[in-house]
DNA sequence: GCAGGTTCGGAAAGCGCTTTCCAGCGTCCG
DNA sequence: CGGACGCTGGAAAGCGCTTTCCGAACCTGC
C-alpha cells in the first residue's frame, strides 16, 4: 500500500516460457538449459539432457530468436529483393531461392522494390538493420550510374560490415553475381531468325534503362551482324509487362508494316505483342515471327507456342542462395550448364548461368 | 606473454558503430541517442538531436532490430505461409500483402510450404521463435481433421502467445479469415454454362483434400442443381498444375467423351485443359465449352479467351495483411466487394471476399 | 524572490540468451 | 597412492538496446 512502485499487471509474456523457468523447473542452470535446447559445442549428460527437453516441452518453452541473435552476433535471417514477386520470372528466381534456404535452415525476407531505387536503398538498409546474414539482389540493375552507385555502395556498406551479397544481374567489382547469358541467348535469336531469311526485324525491347535489356539488345545486334543478308533492326521500347508489349507492337507495326519477324525481350512482354498480331490481322507465324525471352511456363502453351530464350530462372534462384550461404572462397563444383569463375574485375565470384533458344511454333521462314 | 588470455583479434564489428559509440562520439548518454535515433516518447532538445544525428551518419550506425526487438519485446517482422511463390495465385496474394507491409514498415517472411502439413508446422513455430509479429497463412487447408487439427492447434498456440493469424481460406473458429466466396463463384459458372444449354458436363478438381476444392465442387453441384434441364456432373481429379488439368482432362475426355463443357477448378489446371483440349482435337469453344477459376492474368490471353471466375487474389493478400496488423477489434471500412463480419462460430473476424463470373470466349451454347 | 511545475539529460536495470571461465569429480598412469 | 587430466555443470559477464526513475535546470505566477 505504501509502495509507489505499483508492478504493472506482469502480462502474459509474449511468446511462452523463458529458458530461464525452463532450467529452473528443471533444477538446472540456464548453461545446462541452453546447451540442451539450443544446440552447442558441448555435451550435456543424456538422461539430464532428455529430462530438460520433457521439461521444455510441457512448458512450451521456444527459442527466442532476437535474443539468440543479440548473444550468438548472428541470424538466420536473408533477405531477397526482387522487383515484382507476381511476375512470374521473379517468382521463379524467389522459389529456387527459398528452396535452398529451406535446407539451409534459414528464413527468407522477401520485399517487391518495384525496380523503384530508392525503396531498394531502404530495404538494404532495413536488412542491415535485422542483421541479416545476406542478401540477394535479382533484377536488373539500372545502366544509369547515376542510379546504379548508390545501390552498389549501399550493399558495398552492408558486405563490409560482414553481410554477404549475390546478385542476379551484374552490380560490378566485388559484389558476387550469378549472370544469364543475355547476350547469348539474344544472338542464338538473331541467327534463328536470320537463318530463317528475316531481313526486316523489329525488336521490342523493355525499358533501356535495365542493364539487362541493353544486354538482350546488344546481342541481338551482334547477331544480326554475323548475318551475311544485311538484315535490319528496328527497336522500340515498351514496359516491362503484358501491355507494355501489347502497345510497343501496335507502334511498332504501324510504323514498320514490313518487318517480318519480332524479338521481344521478354515474355510477359511477348504475350502482349501475340495479342497485337493477332488484332492487327497479322498471322504467326506465316506473316511475321516472333520471339521471346525466359521462357516462362506458360510459353509452350500459347498459340501458337512461343519460340523463346530459356533463362534457367529456378537454378539462378538457387544458385544464388548457395553461393549467399557458403563461405565466401565457394569451391563448389560448377552444374553443367553454368561455368563459374575469378571475375577479372576484382577477387569477386561469378557464375553465368547458360541460356537455350527454345524453337517452337511462332517461328518460321519468312514469305 | 604471460597472459594466457590472448584476447582474439577484434573482428571489426560486424555491423558498423554501436549506440554506445555514437553516444561517447556525440558525448551525450545512451539514452539520449536512443531517444534521438531510433524513436521514442520523449523529446530531446533540437540542436543536440541534429548533433546526435549528424555522429551516427559519420559513424554509419544502423540500428540493431535483434537488440530492439528483445528490448521493446516486439518485432517488426511478419511472416507468410504459402504454397508455393511461384504459382501465379499465391504470388498475386504475396503482392499484395507485401505493399500493405510496405505501408506498414512490416518486413515479410514468405516461406513456402509446398502443402506439406510437417513443413507448415516447422515454419509456424520458427517463425513464431523469431517472435513474428504476425503469420498470415494462404492457401486452402486440408478436409482431413487428422491433417488440419495439429496446423490449427500450433496456430492457435502462437496467437496464445501474443501473435497475430490471419488465413485466406477457413482454419475454423478463433481464427480470423478472409474467405473468397468460392461456392458462389462456382454456382455462377454452373448457371452459365446450363444456361448455355449444357447438360453433361465434366469437372475437373484440383486434389479433394483441400477445402477449396471441395468449396468449390460443391458450389458448381448447388448450381446445377438449381437447373430445370437435369444436367450430369462429371468429377475428375486432378494435381494444381497445368500438367494436372492436362491429364486429368485427358482422362475425362477418354472415358466420357460425351461432354459438352468442362468446369475446372483452377486456371492453371485450365490452361493444361485447354492443351488437352486441343491435342484431343476437340474445339474450344465449337465443340466443348471451358470454364477456369481463378482469373490469372494470362486467362484473357489464351486461345480462345477463357471465361473464369475471377478471385480477387491481390485484394484478399492486401485485406489479410491489413487485418494482421489492425488491433484486434478491428473496424475498418469494409471494402465494396467485400463484406466484413463477426463469425457466428466464435468472436473472430472473417472477411468475405467477392467473385464474379468473368465470361469470355471459351464458353458457348451447346451445339 | 520563492514554492511548485515542467523539461530534459543521464544512470541503471533489465530484455532472453550464449559462452567463457571456474570448480568439482572421477579416471588414468607412473 | 598422488598428481595430471578430461569431463561436465554452474556462475557470471556480456550482446545492443529501451525505458523507468532521478535529479538538475529552468520557468511560471504570486
Amino acid at each position: 500500500m505504501s509502495t509507489q512502485r505499483s508492478t504493472p499487471p506482469p502480462a502474459p509474456r509474449r511468446g511462452g516460457a523463458t529458458l530461464q523457468q525452463v532450467a529452473d523447473a528443471a533444477g538446472v542452470s540456464l548453461a545446462t538449459a541452453s546447451r540442451v535446447l539450443n544446440g552447442s559445442a558441448r555435451t550435456v549428460n543424456a538422461e539430464l539432457s532428455e529430462h530438460v527437453r520433457e521439461v521444455a516441452t510441457r512448458l512450451r518453452y521456444v527459442s527466442h530468436g532476437p535474443a539468440q541473435a543479440l548473444a550468438r552476433a548472428t541470424t538466420s535471417l536473408v533477405g531477397l529483393l526482387v522487383h515484382d514477386v507476381n511476375d512470374p520470372y521473379f517468382s521463379a528466381i524467389a522459389a529456387g531461392a527459398m528452396r535452398v534456404a529451406r535446407e539451409r535452415d534459414l528464413l527468407v525476407m522477401v520485399a517487391n522494390t518495384y525496380r523503384d531505387p530508392a525503396l531498394e536503398l531502404d530495404y538494404i538498409t532495413r536488412l542491415g538493420a535485422q542483421r541479416a546474414r545476406a542478401i540477394l539482389v535479382a533484377g536488373s540493375p539500372p545502366v544509369d550510374p547515376a542510379l546504379a552507385e548508390p545501390l552498389r555502395e549501399r550493399l558495398l556498406d552492408y558486405q563490409h560490415g560482414g553481410g554477404r551479397v549475390v546478385t542476379i544481374g551484374d552490380q560490378g567489382p566485388e559484389i558476387d553475381a550469378v549472370l544469364p547469358a543475355n547476350a547469348d541467348g539474344a544472338r542464338a535469336a538473331a541467327l534463328h531468325l536470320t537463318g530463317l531469311g528475316h531481313r526486316e526485324i523489329g525488336l521490342v525491347a523493355g525499358p533501356r534503362g535495365l542493364v539487362t535489356i541493353a544486354d538482350r539488345s546488344a546481342g541481338f545486334r551482334a547477331g544480326l551482324m554475323a548475318s551475311d543478308n544485311d538484315p535490319h533492326g528496328i527497336e522500340v521500347e515498351g514496359d516491362f509487362t503484358r501491355d507494355g508489349g501489347y502497345a510497343a507492337t501496335r507502334r511498332l507495326l504501324a510504323e514498320h508494316p514490313e518487318v517480318t519477324a519480332l524479338f521481344v525481350m521478354a515474355d510477359v512482354m511477348a504475350v502482349g505483342a501475340l495479342a497485337a498480331l493477332r488484332d492487327a490481322g497479322r498471322r504467326v507465324p506465316a506473316d511475321i515471327s516472333l520471339v521471346g525471352f525466359d521462357d516462362l511456363p506458360i510459353c509452350a502453351d500459347l498459340v501458337p507456342a512461343l519460340t523463346t530464350v530459356r533463362v534457367d530462372t529456378e537454378g539462378m534462384g538457387e544458385q544464388a542462395m548457395r553461393m549467399v550461404v557458403a563461405e565466401p572462397d565457394l569451391s563448389g563444383e560448377p552444374d553443367v550448364a553454368d561455368s563459374e569463375a575469378e571475375d577479372p574485375h576484382a577477387g569477386r565470384t561469378v557464375v553465368h548461368s547458360a541460356t537455350e533458344l527454345v524453337v517452337r511454333g511462332s517461328t518460321g521462314p519468312v514469305t
